[in-house]
DNA sequence: TTGGTTGCAAACAATTTGCATCTAA
DNA sequence: TTAGATGCAAATTGTTTGCAACCAA
């Protein structure tokens, strides 16, 4: 009976043992070891919904295996952005974001709300084929393309200046 | 016939000479003064035809100005992209470029080779638009919008991997 | 005269790296 | 057994900042 209940998205993996299975499985095929911290640094990563910086990383690693260091977050965060499992998003900040990747988006803008400092994964219609047709301009194909939105609530009166 | 000399683009100041004006009224207007090495700085990014960084920038304006310090560029920056006479492009690599803004574009991409690292700047139909439909969608107005891919040249027979 | 500016060097902050020590396979 | 992985601390890198000397208004 235990059916449906979060099974909601149509995606990919969304309980943690098949996905952790999916990252063992991608460091055995390029020759990587599994340890116990790329493990707890793995799950860290998938149990967090939101976007998360690599300290917060950190720190939710630790919670996990307190011998995870720093160095090993940030070894540990291209192994995951290379396999799909975390995807890495560069809003502007001198810092960068990453998301679990529950499922792959390619046409998807991120909207930054300046006020709150939230970021949106908004569905972004035919993103891909629209940067394609700019970069044909210049003889280009697109490799990846991102659209980000500094924004900010709508406000009925003063939609301009204000604070 | 001979009209406006030099005005072939219907934009803004295109002189030097002119565009130092405006940019001695700005610094007016803000309370800041009119210094040599805020003019050298503003000449040689105005100068300047193609994307440039900081690093760039301070080298361009010692050679107007040898007093120039790169502690003076990094503090000269935010006032030329305030005025805007000089655009912030942040394209996700660790330092930021920044080019000479002879008039503003708002729907405009930024395509970058990959294999040349040039950046293009290139005319995106509706962006301004597309992102306001986008940000809508969670109830915030755009403050501003950018669009960047990354691209390759276009291969005919292996347009996957290769090296 | 004087408060904004500057150059210099030290400070920052996120990320990377050298190295001796571990440990998965 | 041993090449890959880790933790620690030092190093890097683009940018920022404190401060005494300077200078535009």
């Amino acid at each position: 009976m235990n059916l449906p209940w979060q099974a909601a998205q149509a995606n990919t993996p969304v309980d943690l043992e098949s996905a952790r299975e999916t990252f063992k499985t991608y460091l055995g095929k390029e020759g990587l070891r599994v340890t116990s911290q790329r493990l707890a640094i793995f799950e860290a990563a998938f149990n967090q919904k939101e976007h998360f910086t690599a300290e917060e990383l950190l720190d939710r690693a630790r919670e996990i295996d307190r011998s995870v260091s720093r160095a090993t977050v940030y070894r540990t965060l291209p192994i995951l952005t290379e396999s799909e499992l975390v995807r890495e998003i560069d809003v502007g900040k001198d810092y960068k974001f990453y998301l679990a990747s529950h499922g792959k988006q390619i046409d998807q803008a991120q909207v930054v709300d300046v006020e709150s400092d939230k970021i949106y994964e908004i569905d972004a219609p035919f993103l891909e084929w629209y940067a394609r047709s700019i970069a044909e301009k210049v003889g280009l194909e697109p490799i990846s393309q991102r659209l980000q939105v500094q924004a900010r609530p709508i406000r009925k009166n003063n939609p301009t200046e204000s604070d």
